[in-house]
DNA sequence: ATAATAATAGTAATCATTATTATTATTGTT
DNA sequence: AACAATAATAATAATGATTACTATTATTAT
């Protein structure tokens, strides 16, 4: 993978957020700086972080959602006001359940949390 | 909501089937029923049977699955033949455990395992 | 039987994403 | 530093799932 100014853009601007934004959000973002900038090429960088594990994709509600935050974690969406958040919980024993139960073997564990986040309830 | 020969046999196609059909895989099921029934149509009477809670709907890969097996459970993919398996678990534990250390209300749990299912391990 | 209108078939439109292609930029090698 | 190989790009077209539109047909309460 060679460098490329684009890729370095898209980076960072997905690393600045906790909002796990889309393609089409880091796009507009990304032309801020570089105004010419395609949404294909945001998409195919994208694709390689993704790829080399440097960035992480959440599918929410059929579009992808990207996010720099690595370490094992999983996702509460407020259906108010529609917001991703981040929650940290141990999966480990769950798994372990379902692979004693079934005779899978599981490498992913996706976490989907629906509700009202604590602003809502107030609001 | 009216009665009509279309949605009955559309509900009676994914009810037939433990496999998480697409709009398109019921549409090309309904047709040998009603060669000339509609996409279309598939895609309204799926969502209101959804609507009613008569279905349930499954995201995989951001493609929707139509599911008639209402009872709480979830899913776990397998990442080489890509069928998608109904697994029950509880999963009461795990919202109290995050009810409790949040300040969230949560309504919807999705479980979305990824792995190896028993069949692709022995091939 | 009839009137009101929900549902349909057929088709066009939309939206996220991927593919194509000619041009430009990066990088290892002289 | 110039060069050749080719990865990456901008611009645009294409795709695929889903939704919207519309004139016609089917259902249902009166």
């Amino acid at each position: 993978m060679r460098h490329s100014k684009q890729r370095e853009i898209i980076h960072s601007i997905v690393q600045g957020t906790q909002t796990h934004p889309t393609a089409d959000w880091v796009y507009n973002q990304a032309r801020k700086e570089l105004p010419n900038i395609s949404l294909g090429t945001v998409y195919r960088n994208l694709g390689q972080l993704v790829e080399s594990k440097t960035l992480n994709t959440v599918n929410v509600d059929g579009i992808i959602h990207y996010d720099a935050f690595l370490s094992n974690h999983q996702h509460f969406q407020c259906k108010t006001c529609n917001q991703v958040f981040d929650i940290e919980v141990n999966t480990q024993d769950f798994i372990s359940q379902v692979e004693s139960k079934t005779k899978y073997k599981i490498d992913r564990c996706q976490i989907h949390l629906v509700g009202i986040c604590e602003k809502c309830q107030n609001n």
